[in-house]
DNA sequence: CTGTTTATATACCGTTCAGTATAGAACAGA
DNA sequence: TCTGTTCTATACTGAACGGTATATAAACAG
């Protein structure tokens, strides 16, 4: 009897990781956008041929919805913890700390994945569009519902609205990683969010 | 004799009008980048033929160049007027403000043409990406002498650093800048121009 | 061993890309 | 009218794009 774990096939095993292939498809994405990287970019970089690339992740719009699936599982992860914080301050610094991180790590790609999707990513590939939208709104919903929460907690002044928080502290974020894409170096976005932790207004 | 300033050439008189074709060509880029945009976008927006826009333009990154030149000169120039304001607070409100008419504007493209071109310029227009990189300098330069010109008038509290205080103002305004291009209305926009003059810790 | 199934390697598909060669059309001066 | 100059229109170039057809190689079951 075979086991359900080892998965064994019926044809040619294939000869590749699927995951580090996704994980270097993900670095190339990450670099370059949906529409920058070409399937030559990607192949060369995944290591494995076109017919293998189609046949493990359907086409160049499925690989990316994968890439983007593993990037906030193993990426975006501190957005999660960072929301757990106790106070709506210790949230805005996790989550801004988190992103520092994370966007200015040195062996990977500068800047957010998801904001340079967005950004860089044309009208003609709408399905991509459409998913990346989807995914902000979830992000944006927990955000939100935390903030609120504070709001709640007379945790955050009465006159600011959560919704206002939340766009405020995301413009933060989104802006971080357009300084990150563009270069600027860990101090310089050290600063920005030292500064960010200072004027918060809340607890 | 011939006026200098109608400026009569000597062989077939050019068809279209240049500046018109140019903002045209402004409106193209805005809206996909200039890696997105191809040239058939461009000459059909601009209504003129591929070889009329090579010789009136020189080629796409000279057409590009030109655009941002435009989109400095006519889109821009709330910058070096809210710079001029007495106060901190004040010129982080008329960039904040400025920025949110600008890139909500009805009639023209979402978010701002620099963030967009630096996020999805890709490697290979090099070129292009060192032009944006000097532009973008010279912006922040000037932001930074004004923020330090408030530290120096105790305009700002003495903990906050000039350099901090500019990246970080710039990070909102990229910020808002991300969400613009990524559909959010002109009060969402409002909202975080009315939270970051809030929270500002200068007079 | 023979089939069957799946993965790989190569070479190709039609389309689009930025850029251009060529020929004709519209002007000025002679 | 003739010539020189400059713009326009059409059609084209080689390269790169996303995606695939075809053939072969490597595993399994019988």
């Amino acid at each position: 009897m075979v086991s359900v774990l080892t998965k064994v096939c019926k044809g040619r095993p294939r000869e590749f990781d699927v995951d580090e292939a996704l994980a270097a498809a993900l670095r190339v994405f990450w670099s370059k956008g949906y529409e920058g990287a070409s399937l030559t970019d990607l192949t060369d970089a995944m290591g494995i041929t076109r017919p293998s690339l189609y046949a493990a992740f359907g086409n160049k719009e499925a690989l990316f919805k994968k890439a983007l699936d593993l990037y906030e599982r193993e990426k975006l992860a501190y957005i999660g913890e960072a929301l757990s914080a106790p106070t709506s301050r210790e949230v805005a610094e996790r989550l801004l700390t988190g992103a520092l991180e994370m966007q200015t790590s040195e062996c990977e790609p500068r800047g957010c994945l998801r904001v340079i999707s967005t950004i860089s990513c044309g009208q003609e590939a709408d399905s991509v569009r459409a998913d990346l939208m989807a995914r902000r709104g979830s992000s944006h919903r927990a955000m939100l519902d935390r903030m609120q929460r504070a709001k709640d907690e007379g945790d955050l002044p009465p006159h600011v609205e959560a919704e206002a928080m939340t766009n405020y502290l995301l413009a933060i974020l989104q802006g971080m990683s357009v300084q990150a894409s563009s270069g600027a170096s860990r101090e310089q976005l050290q600063e920005v969010v030292r500064t960010s932790v200072a004027v918060w207004p809340g607890k």
